[in-house]
DNA sequence: TGTACATCAGTGAACGCGCGTTCACTGATGTAC
DNA sequence: TGTACATCAGTGAACGCGCGTTCACTGATGTAC
């Protein structure tokens, strides 16, 4: 059958937002090709007429949720002051819902271990996602008046997803909601709010 | 050919070193059975004399790993002050050398994106260690005479391992060397050292 | 207006490879007689 | 003291399965004439 003029592009579009979450969720080597298609609605061997490879395909997914998470980063800041920004994306982002959620989440909690085995490609693409979070975050810091708003930006977002991503690691759920807690208010009790 | 009394220990134990070291450094899936038994200089066939299936060794590895990290931290009150204590393992866990030696490090940095996928057995020798570890940074805390010292243990713990989980993600040296100084000149502060 | 042809997103069978697991076998040494 | 047998850590071929990748094919629709 022929379609029409956006149809592959949209295809596309869909398996790389299912992609998005399920990269997230299983990880870029439990992302199974055949599987994401499947969910798609498509077959595996329609697979190659949108991505060159399996690499292509996981940094292009791990781009559209860079691309998901600095939208919703965005908004915090639309919605209020530079301090209501930080305290409310710390809110969300150190919160058992985060923590319950890794497939709507942030990339780096869910993928961190992961890294240092990717390929060139994905490893860009999570760097690029990286510093713009950061970049972000410092400027917010900058806004509140804090020195070396870079520096403690980039330890800022390090500890809030290692508490994310230890919290999801540790199965005792006392020992995990407990770890949210106490970093929530740790990173909170650091920049002053 | 009949060995010695204790050989089967003794292969057994050679085995569980090397992979305690890959486990580290490729993660469990990585770490293949055929590789870590021809690293012993053994055949893979060998492997069921050992261990019932991957996944007990995976937790038996998982917990070598945990024995050989615990001695070490020992060591540091051994050598001095709570405060010398807690201040050393900062030292040795934020720096450029942990990051740049994952397969001698820690495991929580190393393991924990992929933790929500292994095996109940496996994660339970995670918690335990996890707990070990907490535990006695928050000894030292409360030695120093911090409040909630459990509490800022665990969120103090979750920022060291996310400096370094982070910082071994991310591929841009610069990035990379600035998260380590500034994470651990933060989590000191925290702790007033 | 009607007919033959080109297009191309998607199909589904097949291939190669890595990996966990199984299993019949080996062979040096301790033990029974 | 010597010989036959049992033991068992380790060997290496083989199996099944999942997964990324390839490829000949399909069939609805736009285009050329």
């Amino acid at each position: 059958m022929r379609y029409s003029e956006n149809h592959k592009q949209e295809t596309r579009g869909r398996v790389l937002k299912l992609a998005a979450e399920t990269l997230r969720e299983e990880g870029p080597d439990r992302l199974g090709v055949a599987e994401v298609m499947k969910a798609a609605g498509l077959t595996h061997g329609g697979f190659y007429a949108h991505f060159k490879s399996k690499d292509e395909f996981l940094a292009a997914a791990l781009n559209e949720v860079f691309a998901q998470s600095g939208e919703s980063l965005k908004r915090y800041r639309e919605k209020g002051s530079a301090r209501e920004a930080l305290s409310g994306y710390i809110d969300f982002y150190v919160s058992q819902t985060h923590r319950d959620h890794p497939g709507a989440g942030c990339p780096i909690p869910a993928l961190n271990s992961h890294l240092p085995r990717q390929s060139k490609l994905f490893r860009r693409v999570f760097d690029i996602g990286v510093k713009r979070l950061v970049d972000q975050v410092g400027l917010w810091i900058a806004e509140i008046g804090l020195e070396n708003p870079e520096q403690v930006a980039a330890s800022v977002v390090s500890a809030m997803a290692g508490a994310i991503a230890v919290s999801r690691a540790v199965s005792d759920p006392k020992l995990s909601d407990e770890l949210i807690s106490s970093a929530n208010a740790g990173i909170k009790a650091r920049l002053g709010l």
